[in-house]
RNA sequence: GGAACGGUGGCAGAGCGGACAAAUGCAUCCGCCUUGAAAGCGGAAGGCUCACAAGGCCCGGGGGUUCGAAUCCCUCCCGUUCCGCCA
């Protein structure tokens, strides 16, 4: 959530940066929420007189009934009966508008970082850095969907996949099974220098969801439980972010990082149709993300330490990759700075996003009610959140297989892998 | 899932319709004392809203009764113990 304060001291400098996310309903929205905020206060302020003048009359009651002044109880008890009706219904607009304001809020998108560049979609991020680990040619065998070198080797079935559970799930088996697993052991332990590994709840609840930005305008990307009103979360941002949710925390414990494996879960909805084979859109898959809670001064170091940490390990795994920043018109929304790391993959003669770092700046602090403390002052300040996959799964799978199939068919497995697969150097049809 | 008992400040824990933002102890901070410390003595400290003050709100969440609720009632959530089930 944006800062109503902000919003109310300020009301053009947060229009100002949300008309460079480009989406004109946003200031009609932005504009509701500025008058709405108006009704609450005025509301607030008629309700609270009415409420002290019902308190100062209790206490005279009470006094005047130990004083044995019956009368002049009734007396007053009769005011105080009358003003509770207006109370009443005061307090009942002060709920609506209140909870109209909070709707608002919670759908209005984070304010992007000055720094980040300016555009419309997609196509005008800026590349960062590389390409980088990029070969002069790849060869013909390279050139083969990862989909069809994987049914070669027997290592992915995701025809039995969608038998279990239908459509865009995947299912990888043998050599398979294990890159899968080799992949977060790698991605865990090459961070484990200053993360602490968490195993959180894969089921959380709304207001779990709500505070890292999903809900509620995103309901539909996300599989609901409903009987138990619990969500599959789509990330380990999710529980991660929330771990420390409506707590204070001291200053000098930020800042705050933590990672997590993962199942992730998605509907998505919007994306039916696409990417439909192979691993690179799937309802369910392996993740492991990187987390740090911080104050809004090492915010912007924090966020290239996690970039540069997700990148040491697709650099490590000897993919070609790049980096690019994401531009305003193309933020998700909870974002106030944030990074993609794309990988090639020769077969498929694409670029694949296998990871996304960014910065979020007090938005889900606020919606998560995280909070610190500094030393020696009075008051409490909203913590800053930042989160980066260190790895996704499928699409560095994805990656793997194309990039490195060799002449025979055979696929070679990263030397930094090798340990967390029985030593297996290559995955060959006959494994 | 069933039963019993609980949920109060950083922690422990009293209060169980009116003077309660809430005793007391521990912890914290500041004085005094001391060469320094401990002990002792005296004092100060909750959060949110808020420019500030005033006012309001906060005793697990929500609702109700009442002139007035930490206190009574309903409901939900969570915890502990016992039983049941179970990897």
């Amino acid at each position: 959530m944006i800062d109503v304060r902000l919003l109310r001291n300020d009301p053009n400098l947060v229009k100002a940066a949300l008309a460079r996310r480009g989406k004109p309903e946003l200031l009609v929205q932005l504009d509701t929420a500025i008058s709405l905020d108006e009704q609450v206060r005025d509301i607030t302020a008629r309700r609270d007189t009415i409420r002290a003048r019902v308190n100062e009359l209790s206490k005279l009651v009470g006094t005047a009934r130990r004083n044995g002044d019956n009368d002049e109880a009734e007396k007053l008890q009769a005011e105080s009966r009358s003003l509770g009706d207006d109370e009443k219904s005061l307090a009942e607009s002060f709920e609506t508008a209140q909870g109209q304001l909070r709707d608002v809020m919670l759908r209005l998108p984070n304010l992007p970082h000055p720094d980040a560049p300016d555009g419309a979609s997609d196509h005008d991020n800026p590349l960062v850095i590389g390409p980088n680990q990029m070969p002069a040619s790849f060869t013909e065998y390279q050139r083969i969907p990862h989909w069809e070198i994987a049914d070669e080797l027997g290592i992915l079935d995701n025809e039995r996949a969608v038998k279990l559970s239908g459509a865009m799930f995947t299912m990888q088996r043998g050599a398979g099974a294990m890159l899968s697993r080799a992949l977060c052991q790698y991605a865990l332990d090459m961070n484990a220098d200053a993360f602490e590994e968490i195993r959180p709840p894969s089921l959380v609840t709304t207001a779990t969801l709500t505070a890292t930005g999903q809900l509620p305008k995103f309901a539909e990307d996300a599989y609901a439980i409903e009987r138990d009103d619990l969500w599959c979360i789509p990330t380990a941002e999710a529980p991660l972010t929330s771990m420390y949710a409506g707590e204070v925390l001291d200053e000098t414990q930020l800042p705050l990082r933590l990672m997590a494996y993962s199942s992730c879960y998605r509907r998505e909805a919007g994306s039916a149709g696409r990417d439909t084979r192979g691993m690179l859109r799937a309802h369910e898959f392996d993740k492991v993300e990187i987390f740090a809670l911080s104050t809004p001064e090492t915010a912007d170091e924090l966020l290239i330490e996690l970039r540069d940490r997700a990148e040491r390990l697709i650099a490590g795994l000897g993919l070609p990759y790049r980096i690019i920043e994401i531009c305003t018109g193309d933020m998700g929304q909870s974002h106030h700075r944030s990074f993609d790391i794309e990988v090639y993959a020769p077969g498929c003669d694409n670029w694949l996003e296998v990871s996304s770092v960014s910065w979020f700046s007090d938005y889900q602090g606020r919606r998560a009610d995280i909070r610190y403390r500094k030393a020696g002052e009075k008051g409490t300040h909203i913590a800053n959140t930042l989160n980066g996959s260190a790895l996704a799964v499928p699409r560095v799978w994805a990656a793997i297989m194309e990039n490195f199939r060799q002449a025979d068919g055979s696929v070679v497995i990263p030397e930094v892998l090798r340990p967390y697969m029985r030593g297996l150097e290559l995955i060959s049809p006959k494994n």
